[in-house]
DNA sequence: TGAGTAAGTTCCTAATTGCAACTCAATTCT
DNA sequence: AGAATTGAGTTGCAATTAGGAACTTACTCA
């Protein structure tokens, strides 16, 4: 049937992310959206990606409550898009994909990183458990999975209607 | 042309995390590695991934030295994958993803979680400087992107030489 | 001898991406 | 005033890719 990877029948948080921003160019849409990108063009210019592609990933960013739409500007009617607390909420997700790029593809030598302002030292991220303190040590972690849970695509589904509901109120 | 998304011209660490991990199905592959799995048809099974593309991502994946094919069985000739160091390096990416789709998809009833050993809680995770120890604001990052450095095409490459070279030694 | 398993490969079809050109509404240059 | 430009997309077509199922290879076990 030729359609692009399905997760929604997965039941699985990580899975549930990919299925919001799995899709290609949806990552690097939102990494420029950390950077300040807000308009369609600006979009279109930095990443090269193709016109429709683009409006299909903004359209479904929007969709899914990880960007805003906004009219900047009435009589030419303009848009931009902003990311909500949602959409920022992704930040330690593009922090982490920059920080392995860096060590393991780019050596040190990354074209992009964080500057940590309080200490002026570039980013070095690292794993905390927010209840203890403690850094997350790999052998400190059990992975653990309930296959009884609701599937991807039964949460987001709850989730549509709950924001529908938000936005009614 | 129609090819998926071509990430190696940009020059960015995200886009070159992407460029090896980025393709559908990669990173729940990588979800499964992490929950122990090693063999072709166990990921068959848990994912439902046409077997086609599952083998040539395990390509992928192996060619960037994210894992390692290794023959567990010389007579009946079996093959198994593990993950590498810069593979195990992973983890906190499908950490933050994992805790992302908890907080928003699936709203704090996640399917999939990880436990904190030490203190015994559901890891909710956190960054911090590894510099200052201080936890990470949003407000206290600057992003800096170089434009001169190498393009995600050029760092790989000249990654794939330094692998071989290590492996010659 | 026949069934079963692990790890793929091959073949075909259907979706999606990529690309370029086109629309539409309003604004600015000449 | 008319022409060109800008922003934000849409439309149509060709090239890939993912999906699906069947088929292979090389053994083991009953």
């Amino acid at each position: 049937m030729g359609r692009t990877a399905d997760y929604s029948k997965e039941r699985c948080s990580v899975a549930a992310t990919l299925e919001v921003v799995g899709d290609p160019w949806t990552l690097l849409i939102l990494r420029d959206a950390f950077r300040g990108v807000r308009r369609f063009d600006q979009w279109q210019e930095s990443l090269g990606v193709a016109r429709n592609v683009l409006a299909a990933r903004l359209k479904t960013l929007v969709a899914h409550g990880v960007l805003e739409k906004r009219r900047y500007s009435e009589h030419p009617p303009r848009f931009e898009y902003r990311l909500t607390e949602k959409g920022k909420d992704l930040r330690p997700v593009l922090i982490t994909l920059s920080d392995w790029g860096d060590r393991h593809v780019y050596g040190e030598k990354g074209p992009l990183h964080f500057l940590h302002e309080p200490c002026g030292h570039k980013l070095r991220p690292g794993l905390i458990c927010m209840d203890c303190g403690e850094p997350v040590e790999p052998r400190s972690l059990r992975m653990i999975h309930n296959p009884k849970s609701q599937t991807v695509g039964e949460a987001l589904a709850e989730q549509e209607l709950a924001d529908l509901e938000a936005e009614a109120s």
